[in-house]
DNA sequence: ACAGACGTACCAACCAGTTGGTACGTACGC
DNA sequence: GCGTACGTACCAACTGGTTGGTACGTCTGT
């Protein structure tokens, strides 16, 4: 059993990488072999068809991504607020290399399948809200804190996160180039840094960082 | 020759549905056809292939949304940050009915295209940041009324609220929702009117560095 | 011996793109 | 006013390569 499933494990590998290169629609099982460097035996052994391909890459993904961010050091600060500010930064400081490296595999894979395969959006839904999820306690211990009377919840406050996040990525792939990404994560942390500074009047804000 | 080039339009609106219901990379030749009433034969006629039809229909759809905008209401204010905020207004109104009918053309296709077609690429983000451009003078003027000492530029703020569309498009498709849209460009209002309004330590005088 | 993990060979459907045409309008010489 | 030469718009049938998927054989660990 040792070698067991190494194939398995290559063709998930292998499939994060094509969706992001050229999309789910567009990676042909054979490619996605050629990749892996297994065959098409092996493919359809392990899984029934390209779709039910589809929804394992978006588990996968929500698996490799939920460990890395488990494991990041964003959680470390004591205030709620600043462990959020901090995943932004973190978000932020992974924009690093060439496109395909750092955008979303499920953000990727929902645009082109969302219409013709409900169960891939159903599990790149899971993936990107349940990523969001991992925010909404930060978030609404903040608020609490700091007595923010919103006209919105901590849980419209995650999507959005990820909302930007998404599109950040398309107008990087549209402008093949990184720097805009980053600055409309610049402006996500401002956001987040007035929304929880603006309704307690003038006071001095807690201290800035950067 | 009334009927000259009904079939490219067709062709081109027809285009527009289909990427948008179900992408670019799986929508084939006849599919097209079939949705524009025509044959494969006028479809070569037009395009010499179907990397043709991407650039042209990005082009299309500049087009199409460039007349949409350019005659919207939201440009009747006088105060610039109120056209601004009158057009994200207009932007959310705009999210209504199905998903396939207020999603971005060029936003879904330069997604599985960026990395293959560097021509349809090129087109989309040529019309992602056109439209940005028409934003530019109303938030650099709204910048200067108001004296708002800035860490940004308003391109990255023009930039930016596309940025926060494309993914409000994202996750309406991955929550299969319009609302969660709704949600993150309500969020983009309210971080423009914190912009605007919270640190107003310049105001209209003259940049003095106490 | 046998069950799971692959590999090899193959297929039917489908795809982008081609070929060779028809229908029709227009320009022009006479 | 009329024939002809030519250009544009479009159509139907076809092609060669590709695609997702299948059938079945072989290897390996136990």
């Amino acid at each position: 059993m040792a070698k067991a499933q190494a194939a398995k494990e290559k063709l998930l590998n292998a499939a994060l990488s094509l969706i992001r290169e050229k999309g789910f629609s567009a990676m042909t099982v054979d490619d996605l072999c050629a990749r892996a460097g297994v065959t098409k035996g092996a493919f359809f052994h392990y899984f029934k068809s390209k779709d039910e391909l589809g929804v394992a890459a978006a588990d996968h993904w929500s698996a490799v991504t939920g460990a890395l961010f488990a494991r990041a050091p964003y959680h470390d600060h004591d205030d709620p607020l600043d462990r959020v500010l901090a995943y932004i930064e973190f978000r932020r400081q992974l924009l690093r290399g060439e496109i395909p490296e750092f955008t979303c595999v499920v953000g990727t894979m929902v645009q082109e399948t969302y219409g013709q395969h409900p169960e891939i959006r159903e599990a790149c839904g899971a993936s990107i809200f349940g990523h969001a999820g991992t925010l909404v306690d930060d978030i609404a211990k903040a608020m609490t804190d700091r007595g923010v009377a919103a006209g919105w919840t901590a849980e419209s406050l995650a999507a959005h996160t990820q909302a930007v996040l998404q599109g950040a990525f398309v107008l990087a792939k549209a402008k093949n180039d990184v720097g805009v990404a980053i600055e409309s994560v610049d402006h996500l942390r401002r956001y987040v840094e007035l929304l929880f500074s603006a309704p307690q009047k003038k006071k001095k804000t807690k201290e800035k960082k950067r």
